[in-house]
DNA sequence: TTACATTTAAATGTCTGACAATTTTGGCGC
DNA sequence: GCGCCAAAATTGTCAGACATTTAAATGTAA
């Protein structure tokens, strides 16, 4: 981790690189010291200010955390589920609404990755996961809900779902895959707000899972998708009716 | 996209957050020039330095690009299901190495995901799909082939399986999952090879993808998890005594 | 000896000003 | 009209400086 042959690219960009793929390949391991930014800037030859830049897209990707003062510095952060739960969600929102992906798409995935988990889940499902599908459930029930928070309980709900599975790499892909297609998911159930049904269903995938039949579960899963897509369908079609009103009946 | 609050965190990465909130919140739209860096020091009154630091933060996580000379500057990127990808990977990777994620979590996680998509592609699947699964078989099964070879048309063929299931945003997520988990697939790989099994388990996944089986199918993977586990373990097994070699039959 | 206040040093955060490299635009001569 | 060249705009890089923060070291008093 020291060369730098002058390339066309960034030297920031290089330094950054490099870096990385110290991290990467374990050459640095988690809290490890880095160099202080003038002796990286001795090392590879160049300014401070280039040092700083090439750590600043480290720290953008949670791969290294600075602290000021003495005995401060840069340090190889461990990428914890959280943060990268978070970049996770970011970036797959981002590749969703910048690339006009179809509601019937995202519907489609969000559900085959939910049932994927729905036979481990059955199989592992403790009394607290049921106990929270109960509790926000029974939340989603309530009147005087604003749709906002029946918005999260809905996500609190899929995620005990999925957190019941017992397989924390599982919950971090499947989590993060429902939760960025939250906002499409928010547009229907704002506007169409038939929360009787959805609840409905939640019952019977807490029903399922309670009695541990992952049939029964994934049927209902797909219940919920069928139903979802249908909103989802007459939303895209009011919404088209309203910008480009044409009697087609 | 203004104002800074005097607050305790570094400048750079309240503007880094300020400009990225204007481009998920669609405030600015793809390939939108941002104002040049001198402009947005002034904006922002910091100095130059400081808004280059934000700069590079959100050029690490693929949200701009830069482009020198005259009407030049930094633009909102189109972020492309490869640059996703990428950042996906990566960030995967990271995860599982530095969280001593054990070999049967992610293998569990690796497989339940892949059989979210069989249905779909057993309903999808085209003969491009099918061909390049019949051709990594194919390839796997030649003698002379090198460990390295044999591990890189293994995520292949994987690949498409999931591309068959027709759906971009079900491929992102699964082909990022399964990649990033390969370095501890490969593990497995080049020690036991027993590329035998591996290949005629292929087959019938592939068979039953081209009869439209989706049960077939699970079960092939399900055989397939069994057996990569069971390698799995041995080689850990291995590991572990590697240093007293007892025969246990 | 212990507890607390002060100093000190190391490191990051920020600024100023400058120059280099690059790329588009427009003008000039032919 | 075409090719060449200069100008302008913008990012990339550098050097040096100062401000701020933080932990350790030191000094001081009970």
């Amino acid at each position: 981790m020291k060369i730098d042959p002058s390339n066309k690219a960034d030297l920031s960009a290089q330094i950054a690189e490099a870096i990385r793929d110290a991290i990467v390949e374990g050459r640095m391991i988690v809290d490890e010291r880095l160099p202080s930014e003038a002796e990286l800037a001795d090392q590879f030859e160049v300014s401070r200010p280039t040092v700083r830049e090439a750590l600043k897209r480290l720290a953008a990707q949670s791969l290294i955390r600075t602290q000021r003062g003495a005995f401060g510095g840069a340090f190889v952060n461990r990428l914890s589920y959280e943060g990268a739960y978070g970049q996770h969600i970011t970036t797959s929102t981002l590749l969703l609404s910048m690339n006009a992906v179809s509601f019937e798409t995202a519907c489609e995935a969000r559900y085959a990755l939910e049932r994927a988990c729905t036979p481990l889940a059955c199989a592992r499902r403790t009394a607290d996961h049921l106990a929270t599908m109960r509790a926000e459930i029974h939340r989603q029930a309530q009147p005087g809900l604003s749709d906002e928070s029946f918005c999260a309980s809905d996500v609190a709900f899929h995620r005990a779902l999925v957190d019941a599975a017992g397989n924390p790499v599982l919950s971090y892909h499947l989590a993060g895959a429902v939760e960025a297609m939250q906002p499409l998911m928010n547009m229907i159930t704002f506007t169409a707000r038939s929360r009787e049904v959805i609840e409905h269903l939640h019952t019977r995938i807490a029903d399922a899972l309670q009695a541990q039949d992952a049939t029964a579960a994934e049927t209902a899963l797909h219940e919920l998708e069928a139903y979802t897509l249908t909103l989802g369908r007459d939303v895209m079609a009011a919404h088209a009716r309203k910008s480009a009103p044409v009697s087609s009946g």
